[in-house]
DNA sequence: GAGCACTGC
């Protein structure tokens, strides 16, 4: 809406407003005003109580400087500490002076994870004093919660606007975008980064706003500045958070895990009130750590039960049942008597309380200063999970956690000097630790030509860009001048691995799609299968029950086949060892890849008689993984990586019966040994028939595998002529 | 004879 626009009276709260040339004294009044200029409706009693809680946010009281700032510049980065209200706040600020509603546009804010973009648009839509899901919506994988043509504020995960990137390279349906938490550099906020910087280039209309933590405004407003060397400007907002004291050991510990319940038994004795958060690296870890400190505090309250409270001890990681996560929300024990010492919660937990979860109450951290960390070694094309040091940025985001309610303390189970001097200023961005198969083929369908010259904030390894294209290629996904091809444009649409998504676009052809189908969805939600430390034996015995001999991709098909067979019975997941969660997750995912598919009209076919459809399904498989194949070789059940030789072992978990010739494995794991996990049996003539220019012999590395290799050759041409028994062949090309 | 840091589409 523009200045003499006749439709509009002067009652209206948005009169006169210009977009982008809003005043926040404009603003201001039109908060104040009675009527919601976005509704036409009176404001609620409950929109006044809460524009006065708005009103104490730090963010409030500089909005002057923010409506100027905005007006003034294309892209601005932004800082603004925990408490400062900026998440909730900007994007307001930002609606009333873009008022993208009047021009058919939408301000759009991203999120790293789901629950924030989630709760924060509820909270936002409360404030504005509208429905969710109409003028202010948010849109996840699996719910969106937006209405076209009303909705003009949206929350949304990163991965959900990059996809967005994909299909609309100019995302044009924003005036305004907003990435949220862009400290965190997660794959999606970096992508989007480089594709944003190239855009806000191309559509001058476009305003962006990059919000991140203190430590990396520079960075991004290097990065964002325009015309060479002038930085892009920083608004900055103080938080809201309470001073917590940090202490050091005084030295090294030898053993972080002991040194950790030592001190909190310490705190436990000798610090005032307030719950305890230690954060340790994984579930095992954490479940031991929990049983030593409850048994020492135990003995501890026994001994002195004038003196000491009780204490509980409530782990937490990811995997966790949603009903035990929630332990860490109950208050604290009680005293044994009513004028014994107060009782205390401590949460034992991995990363996940450093960013997705926030503990209320928690006033003590201990920090030994590790995680697990994802790494990939581009050499040998394997992710894998490496505890390390955190960085100095993840140790002051532990520590904060500290001071959310009051005055807080953290103790650091390592020396001052190597706070300084060892740990990492950042935790390495993801981009640097991935594979990247899967970014580079979104970059490339987003329309970006030449990825090698891609204006990265942080450029990935040559080596893992090099990986990506060859594998791309070699499914055929990029041609050989590096152009994406029709198939690669599809496996793109996907929401897989692009191994996975080649696998299930030419399964038809095996007529098993439905069996891919339900194959791919499986193998992308956490393991199905349960194995508590009491009953593990139970816990294997089920699992055989349901066991295909051939493979694991195979027994992964019969076991989601069996829950649908069964979902009347509540019990069936729980009486097989089986996580009701994972395969309520495959079940959804499926029927997300089934609309894909349909979309793209790729069939859904099966075959009847089983022992077919088996082999069938078998055969697709060697159509997406040629490239994760491994050879036995030797007596003892070794086996060996083909091409890269990687001497490894079928991991236990495996439920085959045999130790077949020729394997394909869904992943290789980097634990106790190189092991190869989800393994299944396939045949040396089906790799060289569906992946010939992958096993040319010609450039392949010497050794049993070559022979066997040529072996199977040499007989399938000699077989050649008199025999037409292979597999149906191509009907539609794509 | 072992594990599953955490997200996201």
């Amino acid at each position: 809406m523009s200045k003499g626009n006749g439709s509009l009276n002067a009652k209206e709260p948005l009169y006169g407003f210009l977009p982008r040339k809003v005043t926040a004294v404009q603003a201001q009044s039109a908060l104040e005003h009675d009527i919601n200029p976005f509704t036409k409706q009176p404001h609620s009693a409950q929109y006044k109580k809460i524009l006065e809680a708005r009103k104490k946010l730090p963010v409030y009281a500089q909005m002057t400087d923010f409506f100027k700032m905005f007006t003034d510049n294309q892209v601005i980065v932004m800082v603004g500490e925990t408490g400062s209200g900026k998440t909730t706040q900007i994007p307001q600020f930002v609606a009333y002076s873009d008022l993208p509603h009047t021009r058919g546009k939408m301000v759009a804010c991203t999120q790293p994870r789901r629950v924030a973009a989630m709760s924060v648009a509820k909270r936002v839509a409360d404030e504005m004093d509208v429905q969710l899901g109409r003028q202010v919506g948010y849109s996840i994988r699996f719910e969106d919660m937006t209405e076209p043509g009303t909705t003009f504020l949206k929350y949304m995960t990163d991965g959900m606007l990059l996809r967005e990137a994909m299909n609309d390279p100019d995302l044009s349906r924003y005036s305004t975008i907003i990435l949220d938490e862009a400290h965190e550099r997660t794959l999606a906020t970096d992508i989007l980064m480089g594709l944003l910087k190239a855009l806000v280039q191309r559509r001058s209309d476009l305003k962006l706003i990059v919000m991140s933590a203190t430590l990396d405004a520079l960075k991004f407003q290097k990065y964002f500045g325009i015309r060479g060397n002038e930085p892009a400007p920083l608004f900055k907002v103080p938080g809201r958070t309470h001073p917590v004291e940090v202490f050091y050991t005084q030295e090294p510990e030898p053993d972080y895990v002991e040194a950790a319940i030592r001190t909190v038994l310490m705190i436990h004795r000798a610090e005032d009130p307030g719950d305890i958060l230690l954060f340790l690296t994984g579930e095992e870890e954490i479940e031991d750590a929990c049983k030593k400190i409850k048994l020492e505090a135990d003995d501890l309250v026994n001994q002195d039960p004038d003196s000491v409270g009780p204490l509980v001890c409530v782990p937490l990681y990811s995997s966790l049942p949603p009903a035990q996560q929630q332990r860490i929300f109950d208050p604290p024990p009680s005293p044994r008597s009513g004028s014994g010492p107060p009782g205390r919660k401590v949460v034992v937990s991995t990363n996940i309380a450093e960013t997705s979860l926030t503990i209320d109450g928690i006033v003590y951290v201990v920090d030994p200063g590790f995680s697990k960390q994802k790494v990939y070694n581009p050499r040998i094309r394997v992710e894998s999970l490496l505890v390390s040091p955190i960085s100095k940025a993840s140790a002051q985001q532990r520590a904060g956690r500290a001071g959310r309610t009051r005055p807080g303390k953290c103790f650091r189970l390592y020396t001052e000097k190597d706070f300084m001097k060892e740990l990492e200023e950042q935790t390495h961005p993801e981009i640097l630790r991935s594979n990247l198969a899967n970014t580079v083929l979104e970059l490339m369908k987003a329309g970006v030509k030449d990825l090698v010259r891609f204006d990265y904030v942080d450029a990935p390894a040559p080596e893992t860009l090099m990986r990506a294209l060859e594998l791309l290629n070699y499914i055929a996904a990029l041609d050989d001048e590096g152009n994406i091809t029709a198939l690669g444009s599809i496996i793109a649409e996907f929401p897989l691995d692009p191994q996975l998504a080649k696998m299930l676009i030419v399964s038809p052809e095996f007529k098993c799609s439905n069996e891919i189908l339900t194959l791919t969805a499986m193998l992308s939600v956490p393991n199905v299968f349960v194995r508590p430390n009491n009953q593990r034996k139970e816990a294997d015995a089920a699992k055989a029950l349901l066991s295909i001999p051939e493979g694991d991709h195979l027994t992964l098909i019969n076991i989601y086949n069996s829950y649908k067979q069964n979902e009347w019975d509540k019990n069936w997941t729980w009486t097989n060892y089986l996580s009701a969660r994972a395969l309520m997750q495959a079940d959804n995912v499926r029927e997300q890849l089934k609309r894909t598919m349909e979309r793209y009209e790729i069939d859904l076919v099966t075959i009847q008689d089983p022992k077919k459809l088996y082999l069938a399904v078998r055969q697709a498989l060697c159509n997406g993984f040629f490239m994760q194949v491994a050879h036995k070789e030797g007596e003892k059940g070794g086996y060996m990586t083909l091409k890269d030789n990687q001497v490894v072992n079928l991991h236990p978990s495996c439920g085959m019966e045999t130790q077949p010739e020729w394997v394909i494995f869904n992943e290789f794991v980097l634990t106790t040994r190189p092991y190869i996990r989800t393994v299944t049996e396939v045949r040396a003539e089906w790799l060289l028939e569906y992946a010939p220019s992958y096993f040319d012999l010609k450039s392949f590395p010497d050794g049993e595998a070559k022979r066997a290799l040529q072996r199977a050759y040499n007989k399938k041409a000699g077989k050649r002529g008199n025999d037409d028994s292979g597999p149906i062949k191509k009907k539609k090309k794509i």
